[in-house]
DNA sequence: CGAATCTTGACGGGATCCGTACACAGGGGG
DNA sequence: CCCCCTGTGTACGGATCCCGTCAAGATTCG
C-alpha cells in the first residue's frame, strides 16, 4: 500500500486531494505547515510526499532540505506561482516533479503514477536500463547494438537514467557535467541531448524517452 | 551464505544496515573505522564490504587501496558528499560500486545483488579465457601458441581478463600497475597495450577484444 | 657482457569538444 | 493580426585533446 503525504496550508486543496487519492486506494496522511510535514514524514514514513512550496511558517525550499538531508522520498511540489525560478530552486534542491496551480486532479495523478513507477523501477533493477530499442549498462558502460557514447554523452546520460521520471533541470545539469560555472551555457547542452538523441532514439526528432520540459530541462521516462 | 562486512562510523546506520542486511539473510560484520576494518576484513574475509568514505581515522580510499593490496573482494562505496572527483578516485583505487548519501535501503539491496551476482559469474569462469586465436590462463599464466608475456603485461591484461566486458579506466590500470603517482603517464599504457595487442590480437590495427573506449579506458571483449 | 624489459620522448591522424550561427515553434504585447 | 522575444533544435568548422606508433636511452638480470 502506497502512503503519500500531503502538505498544504489550504483546507479546501488538502481535502480535495485526501478524496480522491484515498478513491484510488492511496492511504493518505496530511499537514497543514512545513514544521508539522517534517514531524510526520519521520511517523508515517509516506512513500511519496506533495508539497505546496507556500507554506505559512517554512520556505517550501526549506521543507525540501530537511527532508533531503535523511530521505530519498519523491516529492512532488505545487506551487501558486507559474514563475520559473521557484520551480528551479524546488528541483535544485531535490524535488522530483512540479504541478503548477491550478491543476487538473488527472494531471496530479499521472505524475503521482509516474513517480512511484519510477521508484519501484529502481528498486526492482537498475543493472541495465531499456531505452527504446536500445539496452544500456551503466555499470559496464556498454549499449547494445554497437552504439558508442563519448565521456560526455555518458556522464549526461548517467545523470538522467539514475533519476528516471524525474525531472532533472538545466542548471543541475551544467553543475554536474561542466561545473558551476557554466550554468549559463545551455547550448552545450542542447547539442548533447540532440547527439544522444540521434544514438538512442528510434525517431530523434520526436523523443519518447529523452523528454524536454520546456522552459524546465530534461526527463528520463522508461 | 554470503558474508557482509559494513563500513561506518555513524550508529544508526551501521545499525539500520544490519538490521536490513541480515532480515535478507546476509552473514553482517561490521566495523566503526578504518582500522578495524582492515583487521575485519582478514577475520571475517566477506564475500562484499560497504564502505563508508567518511571514516574519523583513515581516508576512504586509503581503506581501498589497503584491501586492494590482497583481495579482490567487490566493495560497494557510501559517500556522503556527491562530488564527482570523490567518486573517480574511489572508483579508481578499486571500489565495484558508488552510492551516494541519503541513500533507499531498496537502492543499496539492489546493488548488494547486483554486484554478488557479477561477481559470482565471474568466479565460475575464470579458469581459462579465449582471446582471439589463443587461450589464456590466468592461474598459470600460460598463453597457448609459444606466446610469451612480461610481468608489466600480464599485470595489465590481468586487470582487464577479471572484469570482462567493464569498463576499466586509464586511471584505474595505471595505479593498479605503477601505483597512484602515475596516473599522469598515460603514454606507459599506451605502450604496453600497443604489445599485447602485437602478441594476442589477429589484426594488432583493428583489435576485436581490447578495445580503446577513447577518453574512458580500455575493455576486454570476450 | 648481452638481451630482455622498462622508461622516455616525439609526432601524426582522428575523434571530441567548443563556439558561432541560424531555423523553428510558442506566447505575449503592441 | 503581426511582430518580437524566449527557448529549443540543428548544422558546421576550427581548436584541442587523445591515442597509436616509432625510436631510442636506461635499467635489470641472467
Amino acid at each position: 500500500m502506497t502512503r503519500i503525504l500531503v502538505v498544504d496550508d489550504e483546507p479546501q486543496i488538502l481535502r480535495a486531494l485526501r478524496i480522491n487519492l484515498a478513491a484510488r486506494h492511496y492511504e493518505v496522511a496530511v499537514a497543514p505547515d512545513g514544521a508539522s510535514a517534517l514531524r510526520a514524514a519521520v511517523d508515517a514514513t509516506p512513500d511519496l510526499v506533495i508539497l505546496d512550496l507556500g507554506l505559512p511558517d517554512l520556505d517550501g525550499v526549506d521543507v525540501i532540505h530537511g527532508l533531503r538531508g535523511w530521505t530519498t522520498v519523491p516529492i512532488i511540489v505545487l506551487s501558486g506561482r507559474a514563475g520559473n525560478q521557484d520551480k528551479i530552486e524546488a528541483l535544485d534542491a531535490g524535488a522530483d516533479d512540479y504541478v503548477t496551480k491550478p491543476f487538473g486532479i488527472d494531471e496530479l495523478l499521472a505524475r503521482v503514477r509516474a513517480v512511484t513507477r519510477r521508484t519501484a523501477i529502481q528498486e526492482a533493477e537498475l543493472a541495465t536500463i531499456e531505452l527504446g530499442d536500445h539496452v544500456i549498462d551503466l555499470t559496464s558502460k556498454t549499449v547494445s547494438g554497437d552504439v558508442r557514447l563519448t565521456p560526455t554523452e555518458w556522464h549526461i546520460l548517467e545523470l538522467l537514467l539514475r533519476n528516471p521520471g524525474k525531472l532533472i533541470s538545466q542548471r543541475q545539469v551544467l553543475t554536474e557535467v561542466w561545473g558551476s560555472r557554466f550554468v549559463k551555457e545551455t547550448h552545450y547542452l542542447r547539442q548533447y541531448m540532440a547527439q544522444l538523441r540521434r544514438k538512442l532514439e528510434r525517431d530523434p526528432a520526436h523523443p519518447e524517452h529523452l523528454i524536454t520540459e520546456p522552459g524546465m530541462g530534461y526527463r528520463f521516462t522508461p
